[in-house]
DNA sequence: TTCTTCTTGTGACCTTTGTCATAGGCACGG
DNA sequence: CCGTGCCTATGACAAAGGTCACAAGAAGAA
C-alpha cells in the first residue's frame, strides 16, 4: 500500500479523537509536522527503554503495545487501531519509551516529533487538556489491568477478554453508538432468543496469553472447560457465546 | 494539629515539584484555590466511582491510593507523600476516581476544584505541560507495578518492595540527591564495609501484602525464608539488609 | 498435493499461591 | 497486673498456575 497523501493525513487526523474539534489552521499545522511511515508486523516501532523522539498516530492498521521479561513471557499493555494515538505521554515527562512497540497488522503511522508536538500543546492550551483526557483513558486502563492481575484468576481474565472481543465486534458493527430505533444489539438479542453470540477471535492461544498474563496451555485449558461446561464454543476462529450471564459471571469471579 | 496559614499554603505549594517554577502570581491563585482540610487514617478520602470534584495536595503526613476487591484483598497503586498530588488526572477525562484514597498518616490536604484547576491550566500551558509530566511519572509507575505482577513471584516482589523501602529512606536522609564530595550513601557503605544496611520498615506484612498484590501468611513466610537465608533480618520495626547484592538479585528472579 | 511450520490439546508433574486453624507475642488501657 | 486486640509464625492442606513433552490439526508455501 502506498503512502498517504496529504488530504489522506489531514482526514485521518481530522479522525482522531484526540484532535477532534481543532480548528482548519491547527489542524494543517499537523499535517506539516506529521510523517507518515510503514510499519510491519514483527518489526518493532521502537523498544522499552529507547529514548522518547516523538509520537505516533494510527493512520491504518493496529499496533500492540508490550513488556517483555527475560524469560521470553509477554504482557500486552493495549492493542490500538485507526485513529489511535501511541506514546502521547513520554513525550512529555523527558523518559524513554516505558514499553515496547509492534503492529499486529500491516500498518501505517504518522509520526509527530516530541519538539513539534510539545510545542503545539504549549500554543494551544486545549490541544493540553485533550492529551490529558486521553491520557486519563489510558491509567484507568492500566489500573483495570492491576486489579485483574492482582484479584482475578486465569480463568476469569479469559472470560473477560473474550466479552472485551465481543464489545469490540460490537462497536465496530455499530459505529458511532447504538440510538433509538436502532435494531437491537448482539448481546440484546443473544439475551432474548437464546441465539448464540458470534464473534471472530482473530487471536492465537499464545496471543491471548500475552493479553491476560499468562502462558498457552493455560488458555488453551480454560477455554476446553468453558466449552465443557456449555458456556462458549469455538468453532475455527469464530467465537460463539452460548450463555453470556454466565461468562460475564465469571469474568468478576475472584481468586 | 492547626490548618495552615495562608502563608504556609503558598510555602508548601511552590514546594510542590508540579508547581515548581510557576511565578508569583500563579501560586497567589492557587493558593486561593486551595481548601485546606484535615484527613485522618482510616476515614477515607474518596472513593473508587466517587464523582471527581477535583485534585489534592498533600500538605503533611501520607496518602494511600487503592483497589479493594470483592473479597476484601487490597491492591495498593502508590502512597504519596507530603509535596505529592493526588488525582490529578480524573480531573481531565470527566470519569469517577479510579481508585480508592485513604491517609495512612494523620494528613492536612489541600483541595484544589477540578473547574478552577482546568481554568489554571488552560490559561497556563506551562502547568498543563508538568501536569503531563507528572503524569508520565504516575503511569511509569503503573506499568511497572503490571511488570511485577506478571512476571514476577511474590518473593522477589518482597524483596523489590524492600529494596524500595531503602532507596526511599536514603532519599529521605540524603534530600536533594548525593553530590559531588558528600559522604557516601548507605548502599556504598553497606557493599565495602559488609556491615548491615539499617532502616526502618514501618509496615505491617498485612500492608506489605496489599502492596505487592498478596496475602499477609505469604510476607510471612517469604520473609522468614529470606531472613534464613541470610539475606535479611528483621529487629522489630527494623530491617537489617545483609547482603544487598542477593536482595537485588532476588528482586529480579523471575517466575 | 506434500512438506513444513505454526498452532492446539492434553497428560504428568512440580511449584507457587492461597486458605484455614492455631498459638504465641506485644502493646496499650484500665 | 491482666485483659483485649492486633500482629506474627507456622503447619497442614487445597487449588491454581506453570513446565515439559508429545501428538495431532490446520494453514501456507512449494
Amino acid at each position: 500500500m502506498a503512502l498517504p497523501s496529504r488530504d489522506q493525513i489531514a482526514a485521518a487526523l481530522k479522525a482522531v479523537p484526540l484532535f477532534a474539534d481543532l480548528d482548519e489552521r491547527q489542524i494543517e499545522r499537523l499535517v506539516q509536522q506529521a510523517l507518515p511511515r510503514r510499519a510491519e508486523p514483527g518489526v518493532l516501532v521502537f523498544a522499552e527503554g529507547d529514548p522518547c523522539i516523538g509520537l505516533y498516530v494510527i493512520f491504518s492498521g493496529a499496533i500492540k503495545i508490550f513488556k517483555q521479561s527475560t524469560q521470553g513471557r509477554e504482557q500486552v499493555l493495549t492493542v490500538e487501531r485507526s485513529g489511535g494515538v501511541i506514546a502521547e505521554l513520554p513525550v512529555f515527562d523527558g523518559g524513554p519509551y516505558p514499553a515496547s512497540c509492534v503492529p499486529v497488522e500491516p500498518s501505517v503511522l504518522l509520526f509527530i516529533s516530541k519538539q513539534d508536538f510539545r510545542r503545539s500543546c504549549r500554543e494551544d492550551p486545549e490541544l493540553a487538556l485533550k492529551v490529558l483526557a486521553s491520557v486519563g483513558r489510558r491509567l484507568r486502563h492500566l489500573v483495570g489491568i492491576i486489579e485483574e492481575l492482582s484479584f482475578l484468576t486465569v480463568r476469569s481474565r479469559l472470560a473477560a477478554l473474550l466479552l472485551e472481543v465481543v464489545r469490540e465486534e460490537q462497536a465496530r458493527r455499530a459505529p458511532g453508538g447504538p440510538r433509538a430505533g436502532s435494531p437491537k444489539s448482539g448481546a440484546e438479542i443473544h439475551r432474548k432468543t437464546g441465539e448464540p453470540l458470534r464473534v471472530a477471535l482473530p487471536l492465537t492461544h499464545q496471543e491471548i496469553a500475552a493479553r491476560i498474563g499468562t502462558v498457552r496451555e493455560l488458555v488453551s485449558r480454560n477455554l476446553s472447560r468453558l466449552q465443557a461446561e456449555g458456556i462458549v464454543r469455538l468453532d475455527g476462529h469464530t467465537l460463539l457465546i452460548h450463555d453470556l450471564d454466565r461468562l460475564e459471571q465469571e469474568a468478576e469471579s475472584e481468586f
